[in-house]
RNA sequence: GGAGCGUUGGUCAAGGGGUUAAGACACCUCCCUUUCACGGAGGAAUCACGGGUUCGAUUCCCGUACGCUCUACCA
């Protein structure tokens, strides 16, 4: 494939969710798969949707992520202006093109008129559609003569552009690189708005012309996009040509854990897990919406559970690099049907993930988020081999500081309940002893801490397995975490004694 | 209501005329580990239903059911 040229076009109305991001991804996949054009084109045609803020975000995710686009408002190019409100005028000449070949027509209809329309003929159950029987009953340039409509042009009345439906119904059919081929009547389909009368065009139009514009070879959305095929399709034919129309690819839609419908962003809150790929705050309301970032989640595992949501390679891998997924990308292995999403499955993700990569990858985010619970880390050296020891033990970031806070600093709370029921006047004889031979230690290794530990308890015929557990809760605070003599040896001798010290005092 | 799309274990899913119907997540049991994890071994499916086609259908065709999406001067 030659030239391949594909785009994301977001709205700029608030946070980025899963789904978003996942149109990103296969976009970036598929262009860097062909060596071809990943371009990402602001769709910000609705006035009233405008929220301050929203495109920035889009860019820091994408970066976060690691899925730059080639061309944008803030990567150039040669097809600029990226962002639609800026594209405008053009718009309108095709629509007018539209209008002059008979394709398309104006319409006077004010919105209280279109309310009375769809509530007089609206039937039990379905709303009605303005087509071909009820457009002959509406104000538009095909029922006013055209002196009139010129009349009402020139006075400046406000007017939409709507498609016109053919007058004989014929079946549209196209290829999707996901489902085949896919047909649908004209008869069902209405007379869609391409230019509102604010001037601004629908988002229909604008596709279409900008798809062309930009020279654009495969366009990949949702599955939600499907039933507005037919009118995208005749607005090429009408236009453009049909044989200059990208190849189409739907993609299955990311499903609520409960099967109730797509993902949205409120089910965040409802389930309990991120949604939006970073944290959102709405400027007006100031309402936080988490995101994955934050909630501790590391690029390479949600880029790489995102991929698998939809696709596979069939060889039942599950972990790729963005890399490999380049590699062995291909739309025609994406699934049809929606899948719902598994929140337990995206921390499996995060936990291979960080599993597998070196510490030095996210070693920062992780001090970044000790220093927010007020531990300082001085010593680089010795955090990332304490990460490197905690890391089997941590899905998600946060996880780190609960799993090795005690490495720089006093445990906040010593689960003294856990021995307290076994504990007796000999064992605490065996730690007032182990604390003396300790201290007279030359070396300090966890070798050499629990040979001594061990000679101690055989003298004093107890079993090392009954004190174990003891000594753990006293440097550590409870039931987790490495070796108990690697946690030993790395906080050192002094702070060793105190904690043992410290513990003693309350077994009283 | 209409149109479109979809339907393999709880979830993600491989497979696509003849298989013991892969694998992963989650869950349970066990092993390892004198903690918790990691790691290892086990455990679950009349492939939505009904008709065809066929020697044979989870796989192909047609219906039905169910689910979802759309049905805005939003994308």
């Amino acid at each position: 494939m030659n030239n391949v040229r594909v785009r994301f076009a977001p709205s700029p109305t608030g946070g980025l969710h899963l789904g978003g991001v996942r149109t990103v991804l296969f976009n970036y996949l598929f262009a860097h798969k062909h060596g071809g054009t990943f371009i990402l084109r602001v769709e910000d045609t609705d006035q009233n949707r405008y929220v301050p803020g929203a495109e920035e975000y889009i860019f820091e995710t994408l970066a976060w992520c690691g899925l730059e686009p080639d061309e944008s408002v803030i990567h150039g190019g040669n097809f600029a202006p990226y962002r639609q409100s800026e594209r405008k005028a053009m718009y309108k000449l095709y629509a007018e093109q539209l209008v002059k070949h008979g394709h398309a027509y104006y319409a006077f209809d004010t919105p209280e008129e279109l309310e009375a329309m769809r509530n007089t003929y609206k039937t039990e159950n379905a709303t009605a559609q303005y087509n071909s029987v009820l457009r002959s009953k509406m104000r538009n340039s095909l029922t006013l003569g055209p002196d009139e409509v010129a009349q009402l042009l020139s006075e400046g009345v406000p007017h939409v552009v709507r498609i016109k439906m053919p007058d004989v119904p014929e079946d549209i059919t196209f290829t999707d690189m996901i489902r085949g081929e896919v047909s649908f009547n004209t008869a069902q389909v209405d007379d869609k708005v391409l230019l509102k009368a604010d001037g601004m065009p629908t988002y229909h139009l604008a596709v279409v012309v900008d798809d062309f514009l930009m020279q654009i070879t495969h366009a990949f959305r949702g599955e939600e996009w499907l039933p507005s095929a037919p009118v995208h399709i005749l607005l090429w034919r009408y236009l453009f040509g049909e044989d200059k129309m990208p190849q189409w690819a739907h993609l299955p839609l990311i499903l609520k854990p409960d099967g109730k419908g797509k993902l949205s962003k409120r089910d965040g809150a409802r389930f309990g897990f991120p949604v939006y790929a970073m944290n959102w705050t709405d400027p007006v309301t100031g309402e936080l919406t988490p995101g994955f970032k934050e909630t501790g989640f590391l690029p390479e595992a949600f880029v790489n559970m995102l991929a698998l949501l939809g696709w596979n390679d069939s060889s039942g891998q599950e972990i790729f690099t963005l890399d490999e997924l380049i590699q062995k990308f291909s739309i025609e292995r994406v699934h049809k049907g929606g899948a719902k999403f598994d929140y337990e499955k995206a921390k499996w993700f995060n936990h291979e993930w960080i599993k597998r990569l070196p510490v030095s990858r996210y070693r920062d985010s992780v001090k970044e988020l000790f220093e927010a619970q007020g531990i300082t880390i001085t010593d680089e050296a010795k955090f990332d081999k304490v990460l490197e020891l905690v890391k089997d033990r941590c899905t998600l970031l946060p996880d780190f500081v609960t799993q090795a806070a005690f490495f720089f600093r006093q445990p906040q709370s010593v689960d003294v309940a856990a021995i307290k029921p076994k504990w007796n006047a000999q064992k605490n004889l065996f730690f007032i002893e182990l604390i003396s031979a300790y201290q007279s230690l030359q070396t300090w290794e966890a070798e050499a801490l629990e040979k001594v530990f061990k000679e101690i308890a055989s003298v004093q015929v107890l079993k090392p397995g009954e004190l174990m557990l003891p000594l753990r809760i006293m440097l550590v605070g409870g039931k987790f975490g490495p070796g108990v003599f690697e946690i030993a040896a790395m906080i050192g001798k002094e702070e060793m004694l105190k904690r043992i010290k410290h513990t003693l005092q309350l077994l009283v």
